[in-house]
DNA sequence: TATTGTTATACTCTATAACTATA
DNA sequence: TATAGTTATAGAGTATAACAATA
């Protein structure tokens, strides 16, 4: 007999992947600019942290370094993000949205929410509502701890 | 200003990767016999689907079908799956979780399990009992339907 | 002819290791 | 010496195409 805390822990086992392969799926049909998951939450991240460095990024989105800077070498060549030296600290980079990026994103991201919120409304008002106040209180517990630089 | 409903797809698109960053990082770390989620997925539903076919587990797995093949093929030689001819039909293929994958299954899942129990238990109790109900009207949100949506 | 599954092949994504440049 | 990032290389994982076997 599991414990409450244990059955939800392996209910967000069960469901998640059932989840994220749709989204997954429905990005791959749309393919705009074969943006995938991790390309998308580095455009999100960038968009709600311009001028962020390239660590800070990886870790938001939860890469290693190498892998980051390849991620967004293609972003970069596609014309979606900028990278320049960072005044104060030329080891690092600088990392912003072009305009066709922001457009970008925000296309993707309106594309894959509608075909989300397409399911989504099978649900109930009450139903959505739950969701929405899980994802907010599992974002708290699954948000990375800054070990060294924190976004402003 | 978004509707609620829009919102809510926006959060789901947020925060589900995080929480799979998390998952996929501890399945990697733990590394019992290098089982992927879509490992374990396959595994999950051989547990509850005991002789199911190679179409049925790509289907609940999302893989197609050549994936699904290789990634069988590899539990079958490390011994977790049998893999036999379908009695009925010898196009058809047979599949079971062997002692050892049900053992291993067991282990996997109670490791991961475990660890995300562990992020969950920062958590009040409504806040789990919210995400509770939340996975399971997910899971009836985002469970495929053996319509033919899916075209071979 | 249609269906189930496998094999062959290639591509994408990500990691580790080695390296450069700056602090 | 330590930190930020890039380049080189390798290895998983998955897809599409071609194939084999059965219905």
């Amino acid at each position: 007999m599991p414990t409450p805390l244990e059955a939800c822990a392996r209910e967000v086992l069960d469901v998640m992947p059932l989840v994220m392969r749709t989204v997954r799926a429905e990005m791959r049909r749309h393919r705009a600019p074969g943006l995938t998951v991790p390309h998308f939450r580095a455009l999100a991240f960038l968009g709600n942290n311009a001028g962020a460095s390239l660590s800070e990024v990886a870790e938001h989105v939860g890469l290693q370094l190498p892998s980051m800077s390849t991620l967004i070498d293609g972003l970069v060549t596609r014309g979606l993000v900028s990278r320049a030296p960072s005044a104060t600290d030329r080891r690092r980079v600088t990392l912003n949205l072009t305009p066709s990026g922001q457009a970008t994103l925000a296309t993707s991201r309106r594309h894959s929410q509608d075909k989300l919120a397409a399911r989504l409304a099978s649900l109930s008002a009450t139903e959505q509502a739950t969701i929405m106040q899980a994802m907010q209180a599992l974002r708290v517990a699954f948000t990375p701890e800054p070990e060294s630089a924190q976004p402003g």
